[in-house]
DNA sequence: GCAATATGTAACTTCCACTGTTGCGTAGGA
DNA sequence: TCCTACGCAACAGTGGAAGTTACATATTGC
């Protein structure tokens, strides 16, 4: 299976906007992203759905927050995402009625959905601003000690 | 991302295995699991390469087990099969250089790898008995009240 | 030895969701 | 009006699990 990476690029792009004056087209974040500006407008449609970004057509437009980092945390955008799979694993529902397969799925899905309880906790509890300080920090120390 | 089913589908036959009195051939497991034989034999067989099943070719042959159900947890089982991917989501190293890609990753790969060590250590802790046990609770409750 | 059974394995195809791309429509500024 | 930038539909590309076909190999039982 191949891996999402709309969670990381997205913080990633939300840190950038947040050092930015004005607005970035989705041209330059693609950019940033390595990747293509309608995978970036496609993405960040969602989080401005959810109010996190604003978008302006015509020249001087393209993308910018619409809330501060300290208010916003990783699980926001990943619930802006549409919650994607967390997991790469799952139980299989083939036989409804088989009692083993109901106990084994049993037993997976309690630890499946107790580690993605822990993990979107987790994810909660830590703001964009927190990653940005965070940013600032590793900034420091390399003009420090280059 | 299509989702992986190998630990699912390989604990759901361990448990079956345990059950019946001699061996099951892959044509029989493959029913069990409304698959493929061919399916079956190439899944078990890192099974085999770990202790844990047995395969016997010709008339009267086919898989059984190789030990105890309570001495496989299933993260031994999970283990066997090459330690798949658990996460579908994961950072990008697109720019290796960038400060703030290092911090968001930063942030997201302590949580997922706190989140992944926690869901090892709680597949570790249940063993294929303790799958057993849950489905002949499932069957006396089922039987008693059906 | 021979036939039947079952695994072992290579070499495909299929499937699925994220990703990438093209093309065209629409809105806004100069 | 022209240029810029987003909006969006409709594809093709990609990677890994799953499914399939075909054939080789080992074992049992006659």
């Amino acid at each position: 299976m191949k891996n999402d990476s709309r969670l990381s690029r997205m913080l990633h792009v939300l840190i950038h906007m947040d050092q930015l004056a004005g607005a970035a087209t989705s041209e330059q974040i693609a950019q940033m992203l390595s990747t293509n500006p309608v995978v970036v407008r496609r993405t960040l449609a969602g989080l401005r759905e959810q109010g996190y970004v604003r978008s302006l057509k015509g020249p001087g437009g393209g993308w910018s927050l619409a809330r501060k980092l300290e208010e916003i945390s990783l699980a926001d955008i990943h619930r802006a995402l549409d919650s994607p799979r967390l997991f790469a694993i799952s139980a299989t529902v083939d036989h409804a009625g088989c009692l083993v397969e109901q106990a084994v799925n049993a037993a997976l899905s309690s630890a499946f959905d107790e580690a993605e309880q822990a993990l979107l906790a987790r994810l909660d509890s830590i703001s964009l601003a927190d990653v940005a300080r965070d940013f600032a920090r590793r900034a420091r120390r390399k003009s420090a000690r280059p």
